[in-house]
DNA sequence: ATAACATATGCTTATATGTTCATATGTTAT
DNA sequence: ATAACATATGAACATATAAGCATATGTTAT
């Protein structure tokens, strides 16, 4: 019974057909890995990860992450856009000043657990 | 006295200089920025995310990864070299084979961290 | 209306990275 | 020794992306 599940799941190619079927049956869905790799992606560029740190700490206009983090307006404008598409930051207008802060606290959650992860194994 | 730190932290060019003195006296240090952008790069990668949840279920070779997958072996391969580099999988020989396993628990909490985020946000 | 300013954005360039192909390395069986 | 196999790796190519420049958009003050 085990067998003909295994056999319409693997073809005779596989070394380990169990494993293979073991996977196959356990597979994150596509969706779920596109959603993942955005996720993560915004998080692990430099110059976003020193924008989302900062506006962890208090609510800044553009132009004062381009003065704090020695980046040029552009710059910083540029990264914005991806941390808002991938609604990461959110941003009210003032006047001439757009305002940054947080969207969602949990994945400046999964970055600050990132610190704790490098943290220790600095430590050791 | 506090003026006096920020007169030094500070260029007359700011706009809030308050803000940027905050945001300077609380920043990461490079060192660690890179090594969060490191890690968070090797985990945003959508077939690395699918060796690495593979992995966290059970210990595999190269060829079952590549045939469950779905990836060419050469792929697989080049991606282990990544994630062998990142210190993120070992592997031991065994004759042919190169059976690859997790070598840090710790970084697929995070992922599983963001998997739930993500389902999370699909409920709404 | 005009000037000064804050921000956003299109375009370009430089660079990084994923994948494939061909091949090298190392192992097992005959 | 040779063939078959599993894996690793170098080179080439295609694609993605970050940053800078120039400029557009929208706001405030005069």
């Amino acid at each position: 019974m085990v067998k003909e599940i295994e056999k319409d799941l693997c073809d005779e190619k596989c070394i380990h057909p169990q494993s293979i079927c073991f996977i196959k049956q356990n597979m994150l869905d596509e969706s779920m890995v596109y959603d993942l790799s955005e996720m993560f992606k915004a998080i692990s560029e430099p110059s976003r990860i020193k924008i989302l740190h900062a506006l962890s700490r208090r609510e800044l206009c553009v132009c004062d992450l381009a003065e704090a983090l020695g980046m040029n307006q552009s710059a910083v404008s540029h990264q914005l856009r991806v941390l808002r598409s991938a609604r990461l930051v959110k941003f009210r207008k003032e006047g001439k000043e757009a305002w940054y802060s947080l969207d969602d606290d949990h994945v400046v959650t999964l970055m600050c657990q990132g610190i704790e992860h490098i943290s220790h194994l600095k430590e050791k």
